[in-house]
DNA sequence: TCATTTTATCGTAAAAATACGATAATAAAA
DNA sequence: TTTTATTATCGTATTTTTACGATAAAATGA
């Protein structure tokens, strides 16, 4: 990628690729299942539930935090995550949208 | 990634991580885009359309079609695609189920 | 037949993502 | 105060992605 070519398209066309990557990676997706199932926060023991090392997976929540699919709560030693449940609605919906575009044509 | 993890996580998980990771550059989704504006197939004035390369373009056309989201008839010189509606659909479909059972949380 | 047009592929380079260990930071507990 | 437990960050290595020019391939048109 010599150079970033990103900004040469929508700022539309950009969001909805930027919150796409976010779900990129399967222990993003499995991050975000095991933050569904328990309702209440949940602090390091995503760590446990997921098969890498406790740095990637800081990485990763990162990542999602970033994105803004996640909030979190850094209280010193015992950080605290949860879903953003308003933000994951309207991506869902933002992508239910462009889909609902693509979905009614004919072709080929 | 000095090891491949991804084998370590669930199918489901596989699977929703690699197509949203085939909408997660801008060009691919102004592709998707483009593709269906033209409710006819196309060729190459994809490339006309967007501020890449034409072999960049030709990239980002393979992958769409390795994730199955689009079709393409490699008929000479001539190559043309289209949207694959129902692996769109099937998409759309699948995340709709995964932003549903996050959507429903009440955190923090 | 030969040129032209269109597209895929190859080679390459730069950037980003992924992963880990080691370390730092921070608050609670002893 | 000192220790312990938890998490973020740093440094680094490897892989993947992105991008382009150049070239090859393949059918159409002259």
């Amino acid at each position: 990628m010599p150079a970033a070519r990103k900004d040469a398209f929508s700022p539309e066309e950009q969001q909805l690729a930027a919150l796409a990557r976010a779900l990129s990676h399967p222990a993003r997706i499995a991050i975000l299942r095991e933050l569904a199932q328990h309702n209440t926060c949940i602090c390091g023991e995503i760590v446990s539930a997921l098969p890498l090392s406790q740095s990637t997976v800081s990485q990763h929540l990162h990542v999602l935090l970033e994105a803004g699919l996640i909030q979190g709560t850094v209280d010193g030693p015992r950080s605290c995550y949860c879903l953003n449940t308003s933000a994951i609605n309207a991506f869902g919906s933002a992508l239910g949208d462009f889909f609902q575009t693509l979905g009614n044509q004919q072709c080929c």
